[in-house]
RNA sequence: GCGCGAUUAGCUCAGUGGUAGAGCGCUUCAUUGACAUUGAAGAGGUCGGAAGUUCAAUCCUUCCAUCGCGCACCA
């Protein structure tokens, strides 16, 4: 028997099967190069003088495994650049991963630890090294497989990653460039020590924690003063007063008692300042410079001596005198009972306060003077366009004057905010795994360069802040400083999508970077998306074990139906509720496009050009609805409502084409009149092939999967991925 | 303390200055007909509270309450 000229391909007599397709297609488009824009110029598809569209995915760490944040970050991505691509731009979506440093040292020492019982310091730097770059690079497969399982249309031939040798060039130009500006100084000054990290951490990395605790009163001379704190106060010899507090203006500034302190007599000192609150405690304190970030600040002021009392690893100094070595976790008893025998202590209270405590160790931070490398953000420099001006200035001109507009604007006040209490920014890390500072010292002298200056200098062996080169990103994965043709094609990028959680963090600093470095804005559009929850609205988590992982329904649902369920339903900036139900009632919906692709192609016979002549007005009519949604999806998708374009396209697909024009052309279909059944077929053709379109971007697979089925003649490309976006001609 | 957001159906959330919507869940009916189903119908809400602006407020303004989230050097 002849086969019949349009035989429906047999795959369609099963349900979909995303676990039969998803693997293959992503691979032929992997094969195609047309997520390469360079490749759809070659091939015509794209004009080489289209407009550009261009994204730099928000680099995975290196050695994790994906998870729903990652997943909602792909749909959104891919959705927007397949729109793009579809549009005929010339379409740019990076991939790469991040070092992660602190993150992936501190895994890679703790499994040293384990099964060797030695700590980096045993191993030494360049043996630690080698072994973290083996595990970041053999872990790098698994977190790039599961981006791609997603469907994600990355062009992995401009692969970056943070620690690689273009990266490594662009990190060592910006800290020169910012070192000579006179941008990056080194300065000593009192930073956020983790003592468990042993690192000094920046102002963001800090988490404020709610503690309850007991508040002192110490009999301090003639005076009460309040701590929550009694084991910092050996060498307290300063005594602070508002100058306006009546209550003590018969003490001098300047003046000096002799009192009875912890370990015996001292001389201290009245100083009078204006950051003291009256109405807190007594509103009298002594001061801790050296551990406190606002008595450093008063020291200053006054130019006061200031003592170290606390080491690196939480121990007391000598200066505690009889609690000299105790950790200060434990010292506070001892400490409060010798208070206690000497008549010091003369009440304690309950005490609510936040605790500054790391964000990646969650120990409390115990604030430290150190040598560290800090980024001026008040100072003024010239910028590439001659202008003078702060970098805050700058960043927040950025976004003020629109360069940048941030989906949803709300986060405009944040960032400014942000913005008005940033202090100059430490990026020095006191951990091996990163960018090393090309700094060198011997004796008392620095030099900053790259390369060592000789015989006897050492290299400073910190190394940066992963969101010093992360700020770089944007500019650093396309070649920079090297004027390259990717760089001068697509940078300032377009979109750049993040979780609202890293604006600081990451937005930020990679508008200051930019700004300073390049003299652009590093994106002209800022979205940012919401965290994913579970159906309840919960924070997921391994403890609450309300986890939904996103490879488990890809594995049950498909990516389609992932991406589908982490699109709608999420306005920017708002965290979105995902709960297995809805994952499943988008398969059902991949499903439903299978079968109306079935539909419509066991009930028509190619496509043919449709002779207006014969279509009826109810023909007209769908035909007009159909380029009305498509229009309004694209609309919404341009004014970054994806959730909006999302669901329209969803409720047309299924509540119109499926629900009434499908189930309303059954009897014209199976009717006598040949000339409407005719205009039909062609109308109904029109709308699937348009709907595939449509949905493309939303759920690539299916989408996809159906159209490699299509008789030949119905396709204008052979893959729908470079299909053009439908439009009413 | 300052700021932001939320408060709408049993649950999770959209939404608009003109007598309320979706998904899931629930109830009833039809159907093996493109559909590991689908279609139709239905129950269920004084749209957090109060005042104001307006012909008209769930939507705008003010105040309050509750929840969530940022930011913050109160020792």
């Amino acid at each position: 028997m002849e086969p019949k000229e349009n035989a429906i391909n047999p795959d369609f007599l099963k349900p979909y099967s995303p676990q039969d397709n998803e693997k293959n297609l992503y691979k032929k488009w992997e094969e195609s190069g047309y997520f390469n824009p360079d490749v759809c110029i070659e091939r015509g598809i794209t004009a080489s003088d289209a407009e550009t569209f261009s994204i730099v995915l928000p680099p995975p760490n290196v050695t994790g495994v994906l998870h729903m944040g990652h997943a909602a970050m792909l749909a959104v991505e891919d959705l927007l650049v397949r729109y793009h691509r579809m549009l005929g731009k010339r379409t740019l979506w990076i991939p790469g991963t991040d070092s992660a440093a602190i993150a992936t040292q501190s895994k890679v020492e703790g499994e040293i630890y384990k099964k060797e019982k030695k700590t980096r310091h045993d191993i030494g730097r360049d043996e630690l090294l080698k072994r973290v770059g083996e595990f970041a690079e053999a872990s790098k497969d698994t977190i790039i497989s599961q981006t791609k399982s997603m469907g994600s249309s990355l062009d992995w031939s401009r692969y970056a990653y943070t620690l690689d040798e273009t990266r490594y060039k662009a990190v060592m130009e910006a800290f020169m460039r910012m070192y000579d500006a006179g941008l990056i100084y080194r300065g000593e000054r009192i930073v956020n020590w983790d003592p468990k990290g042993q690192t000094t951490i920046s102002d963001d990395e800090i988490v404020h924690e709610e503690r309850k605790e007991k508040f002192y009163y110490l009999k301090y001379g003639p005076f009460t003063i309040g701590t929550s704190r009694p084991e910092t106060k050996f060498g307290d010899k300063y005594v602070v007063m508002h100058p306006d507090d009546a209550r003590y203006k018969e003490y001098e500034h300047g003046q000096t008692l002799e009192l009875e302190w912890i370990n015996g007599p001292i001389t201290a000192t009245v100083i009078k300042d204006e950051a003291i609150d009256m109405e807190f405690g007594t509103g009298v304190m002594t001061i801790t410079p050296w551990h406190d970030a606002t008595d450093f600040e008063i020291a200053g002021r006054h130019n006061l001596d200031k003592e170290q009392v606390i080491d690196e690893r939480g121990i007391l100094l000598p200066i505690a005198g009889e609690f000299a070595g105790q950790h200060i976790k434990k010292a506070r008893e001892n400490i409060l009972e010798k208070l206690r025998s000497k008549g010091l202590l003369e009440k304690e209270e309950d005490y609510t306060h936040n605790v500054s405590t790391a964000e990646r160790t969650g120990e409390v931070i115990e604030p430290q003077i150190k040598a560290q490398w800090f980024i001026a953000v008040n100072k003024k420099v010239e910028f590439p366009d001659g202008r003078v001006m702060t970098l805050k200035e700058r960043m927040r001109e950025a976004v003020e004057g629109e360069e940048i507009k941030i989906a949803p604007d709300r986060f405009n006040k944040t960032y400014y905010h942000w913005i008005d209490n940033l202090r100059d920014w430490n990026i020095s890390r006191q951990i091996w795994f990163g960018h090393r500072v090309p700094a060198w010292f011997t004796g008392n002298e620095v030099k900053v360069q790259i390369e060592s200056p000789g015989e006897g200098w050492e290299q400073d062996p910190d190394t940066l802040d992963t969101w010093f080169s992360s700020g770089l990103w944007t500019f650093s994965t396309l070649g920079w400083p090297e004027e390259t043709a990717d760089f001068k094609t697509y940078h300032p990028t377009t979109v750049l999508e993040t979780g609202y959680d890293i604006l600081f963090f990451w937005v930020a600093r990679m508008i200051l970077m930019s700004t300073f470095l390049v003299g652009e804005v590093p994106f002209k559009n800022v979205y940012l998306h919401g965290m994913v929850r579970d159906g309840k609205g919960q924070k997921m988590s391994k403890s609450k074990g309300n986890i939904i992982d996103p490879l488990d329904m890809i594995e049950k649902y498909g990516a389609d139906a992932t991406r589908l369920s982490l699109v709608v339903g999420a306005a920017p900036g708002n965290d979105v509720p995902l709960s297995e139900d809805k994952i499943r009632g988008y398969k059902h919906f991949a499903n439903k496009l299978w079968n109306i692709s079935r539909f419509v192609l066991t009930n028509t016979e190619g496509k043919k050009d449709i002779d207006k002549s014969l279509l009826s007005p109810r023909d007209q009519e769908i035909l007009d609805g159909f380029y009305t949604v498509a229009k309004e999806v694209g609309d919404d998708i341009e004014k970054f409502g994806l959730y909006l374009a999302a669901d329209k396209a969803y409720h047309y697909v299924w509540d119109e084409l499926a629900a009434k024009i499908l189930e309303e052309s059954k009897p014209i279909l199976n009717g006598d009149d040949s000339e409407a059944k005719q205009a039909r077929q062609q109308v109904l053709i029109e709308c699937l092939i348009g709907s595939l379109k449509l949905l493309h971007p939303f759920m690539p697979f299916v989408t996809e999967a159906v159209w490699q089925r299509l008789p030949e003649d119905m396709k204008d490309t052979e893959f729908l991925m470079v299909a053009k976006w439908p439009t009413k001609n």
